[in-house]
DNA sequence: TGTACATCAGTGAACGCGCGTTCACTGATGTAC
DNA sequence: TGTACATCAGTGAACGCGCGTTCACTGATGTAC
């Protein structure tokens, strides 16, 4: 891990942070492996020694991004409502990483480690969702489901994608407190 | 509007229609003017002189885009379970328009018939949002109206971006119906 | 019916750009004996 | 303690690509008189 002058040290995850922070601010479609390594002071081709290529760095980002998740749904249960608010909190704080966990179009589509990581996450929060709504029929429960679902992910996709920037309904300047206010107003039978 | 062998006839809207038609298939990044160009047999500068530019064109997908969804949106009205189906079935019907609509990125900041349309089908959603609620503090009801919007956008931002593809969630085949049903699963008090 | 002229739509050549990817390579590190 | 060797990390030159944009142009259309 020490710095040399020709080994890096600790590229992998440089580069993944970088990447992250750039996809936060300029938007996926700004982010280039010639670009990542110009940031990280190394030469255009040492990115793809280690992903392979670019959707290989994506996809890393992808599944860092669906076991943060994951880890962040189940500490923040068992309430509904709590896992409901980790979830937008995590697209809210990591941004680079969600932006890209649902491009699927950008990533390895095959990758192993990648279905594992969405398909943990997606168990995480409907074993949040589920504890709302104990004896329902089980394609009841589904389609509660997926309405918690839909729910946070539209105001992490809304506010994402500045959809809230200038609205009537954004009165908190916090985004946080604006997505528990929202939340708040939902009952699910 | 006749077809010449010089003369397009109606270059603007097939432009805009093979647009709207590549997005829904290949994503926004697959469209290129020169692309668009080539399929509607014109030399490839052609599309800059309707458009300005690039953007210029994806901003006009995007005005048309809002002002369907207005003009859905209102049609739909005034039952509140409706007007959240209208907008869910627009992003499934007009895709290709739905996935550049909320791309700010992309698109002309400043141009006013933009910001115009993008308010007017604002205004309808609120509208339709309103009716459930009728007698609250106007704070509650926009709290009320951002869940509401948040849960047909994330529907559709999850079925766009193919999530729900292989979803346990996913029973109906039919997206409009599993729309339906996890709608109805929802109260706002 | 004809002519002059302005306006609009589309052309085609040219520019410069940054990118992803490949590949033979070299420098550095660690491990086995 | 020293040496041989395999492995890993990063280099740098080269390839070919499609793209957006600009610009002087020409072909077609419509309107005024």
């Amino acid at each position: 891990m020490a710095k040399t002058g020709y080994h890096h040290g600790d590229l992998r995850a440089t580069i993944l942070a970088a990447a992250a922070e750039q996809i936060a601010t300029d938007g996926v479609d700004a982010v280039s492996l010639r670009g990542l390594a110009r940031h990280a002071g190394v030469s255009h081709a040492a990115p793809a020694h280690h992903f392979g290529d670019k959707s290989g760095l994506l996809t890393a980002l992808a599944i860092e991004g669906f076991e943060r998740l994951a880890a962040e749904l189940a500490a923040a249960g068992p309430d509904f409502r709590e896992v409901a608010v980790a979830y937008v909190r995590f697209a809210l704080r990591s941004p680079g990483h969600f932006d890209v966990m649902f491009r699927r179009d950008l990533l390895h589509a095959d990758d192993e480690r990648l279905a594992a990581a969405r398909t943990a996450a997606g168990a995480a929060l409907r074993s949040g969702a589920a504890e709302e709504q104990p004896d329902q029929a089980p394609r009841r429960q589904h389609a509660t489901q997926l309405a918690a679902w839909s729910l946070v992910h539209g105001f992490a996709a809304l506010w994402r994608e500045g959809a809230l920037e200038n609205s009537p309904l954004n009165e908190a300047g916090d985004p946080e407190a604006l997505a528990r206010g929202m939340i708040a107003t939902v009952r699910f039978d």
